[in-house]
Order: structure tokens, then sequence, then C-alpha cells
DNA sequence: CCAAAAGTGTTATGTCTACACCCATGT
DNA sequence: ACATGGGTGTAGACATAACACTTTTGG
């Protein structure tokens, strides 16, 4: 019952991912991956900018915590949330211990739009990213790699975009995220085998050329079965806009016999 | 400054894997996965098994708590860990609020026969487990769903064997832990494609037929860099007996500017 | 010499990649 | 009509699985 002798403090974090408004049309570059950070105003790092987030109140699960903050730093609800990793090396941060449960999310490009931006929440570029406080530069760095390679396996993509969408605006969605050019034929044929695209039979005009067909995700493959969820499970995953819902928890620890 | 207004406790626990070490010979059953549980000797959950863990000490790495605990209720040191998840629904625990880091490790069969096994700490089988205290039953099966999805996709395995293990061993921990069958031919193809194992050039005799070569790691694909670690990076992985780095920590959270 | 595991070879099947080619639309 | 992205077809490279077959030991 007593819990006031020395204890690290928890803090809960989030690594929000986004595409860049470019990604419209035909014309232009391709779209980039963007990420919101809010600037320090206290010590330690003050002045710097971090990952949006806020220690953990008593009666809050932690994706809760990390939707919450995500809501008030950036105005927006995520399409897809999941723990990413805990941080807790002793000397994380200056003067106290705390341990950061991080999470990753995506929010639907649309919604950027309007979301809050003023002078201490700021959207970056992925590959032009401030001055950032503690080791938040590592830590995005790693949740861009798990975006990267859980992009390759589950259809998670379709976080990142509207409701409906063509095939060249989700090609360009991996391949901003992959950073490399993938074949256009290949893509198609690889993202209707999944069997998660349905073609919504409208058609969307106005692009300088053939009209290509506008699609959306199959709700189908909806949350699974809460008793044998899969948070990080490798193999393909979370499909819908619900969260990666983890196995339950449980784990005490007064344990250590004796 | 402050700590003292109402928080969640940090607890750290780890799920252990080992095989059973029936795996010797050539005659017997396919060797089996086996965890060791303690007994719970506090409410809540007194008399229940549970996972070895314990509080988080402030000046402890969260993989040093691990490791600690383990050592502490095993006798032994993981020959792999890494970070599965961190739980911390709020009702998790009854009473108070706990947030517990989970990890997973894997230690040599050979260090099983040594291994703490008393009133208190007992190794059960895999498809035979205890009644559990809390909800480690549903920690525990997600740890073997990571623990399974990764052995394909890496080469952990040989943490489970001695330093020297023939073919048959090796495939003997696969099946096992992936629970079928797998060709001993292809298996063999695989494993040598891979490029990790190293013939000694010894065989093992005494068995009932022809004496089979023995392998052993190679330790080349040691601890990569330090600045991009990959902690649950789908592709390849850590091989080596080290441990799995994560990016280094450096999330605060007195953010929510505004 | 026989049984059985160790180890090698071969073929069928499926997946991935590159790239040729036709289609439809705005200009 | 024509340039350009949308969309389809197809052949080679490569990985995987199934299984026949040869080797080597203990009994």
């Amino acid at each position: 019952m007593s819990l006031h002798d020395a204890q690290a403090r928890l803090a809960v974090s989030t690594v929000i991912f986004a595409i860049s408004p470019e990604a419209d049309g035909d014309g232009g570059l391709r779209p980039s991956l963007r990420t919101p950070l809010v600037r320090r105003l206290r010590e330690p790092g003050l002045g710097r900018w971090a990952l949006p987030g806020g220690w953990l109140p008593v009666d809050e699960s932690l994706a809760g915590a990390a939707a919450r903050t995500l809501a008030e730093t950036t105005g927006l609800s995520p399409r897809y949330l999941e723990q990413l990793y805990t941080f807790g090396e002793p000397e994380r941060s200056p003067g106290e211990r705390v341990v950061s449960v991080v999470y990753w999310a995506l929010v639907h490009s649309d919604e950027v739009e309007r979301a809050v931006s003023d002078e201490n929440v700021r959207w970056f570029d992925e590959d032009d990213l401030p001055d950032l406080a503690f080791d938040h530069a590592a830590i995005i760095e790693y949740a861009l790699t798990r975006l990267r390679t859980k992009l390759e396996y589950s259809r998670i993509a379709h976080a990142l975009l509207p409701e409906r969408f063509t095939m060249a605006e989700l090609r360009g969605v991996h391949e901003a995220v992959l950073r490399r050019r993938l074949d256009p034929a290949n893509f198609r044929r690889t993202m209707e085998a999944t069997g998660t695209l349905v073609d919504t039979g409208e058609r969307l005009s106005g692009t300088r050329h053939r009209p290509p067909a506008l699609y959306r995700f199959d709700p189908a493959h909806s949350p699974a079965a809460p008793p044998s969820p899969a948070p990080a499970a490798p193999r393909h995953a979370a499909s819908a806009s619900a969260s990666a819902v983890p196995p339950r928890p449980g784990t005490d620890s007064k344990d250590t016999p004796e």
C-alpha cells in the first residue's frame, strides 16, 4: 500500500505521422511524411522541440493518455495507435528518473489541414527535423523504422489517407514512407491481392489524364476477437481504424518470493 | 521535482523460455517449451503462480531489472532478452494502479538443469500452465506468439541450445516452438543459407545411427552499431547472445504547452 | 545386412520483378 | 493526335515445398 519511496515517474508520449497535403492532384512532387512537435516551456530542454506527451494520470489507460495528449496538442484523433516501446534508462532525463511509454500514431492527411499549429506546436518534415530535446530524435527514428517495416507486411497506409483514395495516392504513401519508387503495376496487384481494397465505382475526374478509380478500405478485417489480440505481431495486423490492442494487462510484481 | 501525487507504480516482469532437457539423444519425444513461475506469497493473488518480477528500483535500467529478477528467481542468466510490451490498464491489479514493463527471455537448455526449483519456483510445460495470477496467462500467450513469429525471420533459436548442437536439435527447437513438423532436408538448407551456422568439424557419436555434425552459431552477426538499433524490428535481427537494444530513451513530458 | 537418421539432389509450385503494351482522358 | 498516367499481360528470376535417393552408423 505504501508507494511513497523513491520511484520513477511515468510519462506517455506519442510519435504522430501524417502525409503532407501536397499529395493531391497528379502534378507535384512526392508527398512527404510529417510529424508534429511541441516546444518545451520548462527545463530541462527549455525551448527545444519534443514529442507531445504528459504524465500518466492514475486513472487513465496508457493508450488513452496517448490519444488524449495527441488530441490536446494537435486537435486530431488517431486513425491508428500502437505502443512503440518503453524507454527507461536511468539517465534519460536530467534531474529525475523518468520512464516513458511511447506510442506511435497515424492520422488522415485531410485532418492535418485543420490541425493545430501555432508558435509552440509545429509540423516538421521527416527529413528536416529540428533540434530535439532528450533523445527524442532517436525515438522518432525508431518509430520510423517501425512504420516502414510494418507498412510492408500490414496494410496500415489507409490510416494516412482520406476515406476514398486512388491507387496512385496509396502508392504515393508507400513511396513516401519507404522512400523508394514502386512499380505501379506490381503495386496494384499486390494491393488487390490483399482483398482489403474496395472499388467504390467512382472515378476521380479533373486529372490531366485518364480518371483513376476511387477505392476505400474494406472494414471487413475489423478488430479481431479480444481473447488473443496481437499488438505488434509481425504478420498482417490491425486494418480498420481502431487501435492495435494488446493482450490484457495483469502483471503485478510483489512477486520475488520471500 | 515533486513526485508524491497519486502515481502508478512501475513493475518489471519477465517471461522466460527454455527447452525441456529431454531434447537429448535421438530416441524420445519432441522437446517442449517450458517457463518458470513463482508462487505469490502476498495478496493480491496469494498462492497463485505468477511471472518473476519486481518493482523497478530508481537507479536500475528496465532490462537490468528484468535480468536481475530473472537471475534471482531462476539462478540463470538470459541468452536473449527483449522488451515485450508494457501493460498498464487501470484495473490491472486490484487495489492500486500498476504499470508493468514485461520482457521476454531465452535461456540455454543445459542451464536449466542447474536452475532453481523449489516449492515457490517451478518450471511448467508451455501447454500445461497452472492457474495464473492477474492476466499473466494472456501475457505468456502473447510472449509465445512473439517467440513463434520471431523465430521465423530471425535466428534466435540458438539462445535455447547449448554452444554446440546438431542440426536435428536445432530443428527440434523450431518444431517445439512452432508446434509442427519441419522437413529435415529443407530445414537444413534454410539454416545453412543464413550463413550463421558453423560446422565445428566434430561429430556426435553414441547415437543409434549415423553420427551428426555439431554446429555452433557464428558470432559474426554480433550486436550491430548502437546508433540505429532495432528492438522489435520485424526483419532479421539480433543473433548473438546479447540482448536486443532499443533506441536510446529521452522522453520526458512536462510538455503539453499552451 | 538391416533399420533409421544424416545428408544430397531434383522437380513442381508459387511469388516477386521488370517491362512491354493497351486504354482513356485533357489539352 | 498525342502525351501521360491508368491499368493489364507475361516471361524470367528466385524462393519454397515435396519427396526420391544415397550415406553412414549401431545393432
